[in-house]
DNA sequence: TTGAAAGCGCTAACAC
DNA sequence: GTGTTAGCGCTTTCAA
């Protein structure tokens, strides 16, 4: 290693330490174009030796070709949104193209700058979560004229191409299934959702449904913050207090439910016969529990896996009739112990 | 909205359709040197409605600024992280800086093709999880001239700045803690750790404090994969069955811990009576559950924030004084309700 | 307060 | 297989 040096390496310099012109300096370090094996391994070395890194921001302005896919997602917390980027990752590790992660924080202002601020790096396409976008971003994202894929929702009109599950239908199976089950006195939690809106199309599918089968919400309850599982503790003892008659608690995550669950079963109760409860999202994080919470697979790797081939199809064909695709994928309910009464 | 349009806008397009010289939109639309009011607006105007997105790339190139921040990061699962990443990015948030996250699934060769992904574009500067590095990407990292904070660990020697824990430490801790309350048959479960330094390093600090007391490890095991909770419970099971006289077991993470804690429960042993129980990390996610577990926070949310505030100071200053901090911070353990043998 | 010229480090296109 | 030339879209610098 040579001593700390101000300006940082350029092409130039390894053009001049392995004597070979720039442009073909240039040629092996990408990979492009015939280079004899003699020149390449010059130019390799040379590198090497220097630790040079190429410059991205001059080859991207040059070649007006950027690796980067834009993934914007409402939070990191969430448990959810981590398993959507692994999904993405994993499937655009084959292709020369990167993700890079931006957070909304389920702030659509926040959501518009972060938006400005990726596209202004002008990436080779977007996967952005949720179908609901403020004007200036979906004037930004059909500006900008790149392959836009949104996901986790298909309720609704998609800019461009739309992965995900319909809420509104995960809700109507929830339930049928509670109606099945002849529960009739419906209990639901969740988080605050003016801004969420995959819970609030999950929570009127649920209520439409149950509408239909006579049933309404007898009792909910929505917290913002805090500890999932402490919150879904609190929430239920509070809701249980104040309608003791409820035989079914829905909650719009598993972390919240698993609170409930765990809170519930302390107090002795009977779980389904007595009260059953159901979460949402099959976090696989909770399959330790005694007891199976019942729940609702939300797809959540098959989403980004899907997103990513999209944006990396319309990339490589660089034709735009990959655009559009709206892919629906179907939710599954698990019953788990906490949903099915036994006979 | 207009049609669509095959080219980007560009900022000769913003200067032609507002009348005003390049130069001058650049000034405007970066609010830097003195424009006249009319002629702001003019700009602003014109740039607002042809849904001008200034290009980045071109303007670091010719700035030899980048407004971003590389962050480098072991795992999304993990819980750790992600709020890690809180504390840098509300810390940056104040900042014209933007953090751009990379994943390397803890596996050293990844680590090295992202830190090189990341620098060559020319971050302006770099927080890496870990003070274990290949030689390659200290190369990189040295060779960047950028500043480096290397998080989450003080045991060993930073390329540059360091902030974290002495992991070492917290295994000592934990160590006296176990002593002080007379266990003496301490079962130790975690992930295999090959690569995850910190966790050997708590184990290290562990054990060799322990045997300073004149106590060995009685029963160990490692898993990887899975869902951590579930795993706690079968480890943990398993463990007291090869070794039923097991006085207390420390638990590398506390999702795992939450596993065994739930199982020893399920099984009606007294805790701490007969058997006392330790995670870490400080999970905040627990604390709905009936039983506090005990634990040590890793002080992940402050890690990140001095991390991205050494990064902003360097930058904006733009001094190498700033360089080479190393900052400490103190594990703080909480007991909860399985270490402590009452009275 | 505004504008003109030069160039950031690289690659596309074409010549050799 | 290799080299040359001309930009990519902005900002820096300097002049007006």
């Amino acid at each position: 290693m040579t001593t700390g040096r101000k300006r940082t390496l350029t092409l130039r310099d390894v053009s001049e330490a392995s004597g070979v012109s720039e442009m073909t300096v240039s040629r092996v370090l990408r990979g492009k174009g015939d280079v004899s094996e003699a020149t390449r391994l010059k130019v390799r070395d040379a590198a090497k030796q220097l630790g040079y890194v190429p410059n991205q921001i001059a080859g991207a302005l040059a070649s007006q070709r950027v690796n980067l896919v834009a993934v914007i997602i409402p939070s990191l917390a969430n448990m959810v949104f981590p398993e959507v980027l692994r999904g993405i990752s994993d499937t655009l590790d084959g292709t020369p193209l990167q993700p890079v992660i931006g957070v909304t924080d389920y702030n659509p202002e926040k959501e518009e700058r972060v938006l400005y601020e990726m596209l202004s790096w002008r990436p080779s396409g977007v996967i952005v979560a949720g179908l609901e976008h403020s004007d200036a971003a979906r004037a930004m994202l059909v500006a900008a004229g790149i392959p836009v894929v949104e996901i986790m929702d298909v309720d609704g009109e998609p800019i461009d191409a739309c992965v995900g599950i319909s809420h509104r239908r995960a809700g109507r199976l929830m339930a049928e299934a509670i109606l099945e089950n002849d529960y009739t006195r419906i209990g639901f939690m969740g988080t605050k959702m003016p801004l969420d809106h995959r819970a609030r199309k999950r929570f009127e599918g649920l209520t439409e449904r149950l509408a239909k089968g006579g049933i309404e919400i007898a009792d909910q309850e929505f917290y913002s913050g805090g500890s999932a599982l402490a919150k879904g503790r609190e929430m239920t003892q509070a809701m249980l207090t104040r309608t003791p008659d409820l035989d079914f608690l829905y909650y719009s995550n598993d972390m919240i439910g698993a609170g409930g669950l765990i809170h519930l079963r302390e107090k002795g109760a009977r779980i389904p016969h007595d009260i059953g409860l159901a979460g949402f999202n099959g976090v696989e994080l909770l399959q330790g529990l005694p007891v199976q919470l019942a729940t609702m697979d939300a797809c959540r790797r098959e989403i980004g896996e899907a997103a990513a081939q999209i944006i990396a199809k319309s990339c490589a064909e660089d034709r735009e009739d990959a655009a559009g695709e709206r892919i629906e994928l179907q939710p599954k309910l698990t019953t788990g112990d906490t949903l099915v009464r036994g006979s």
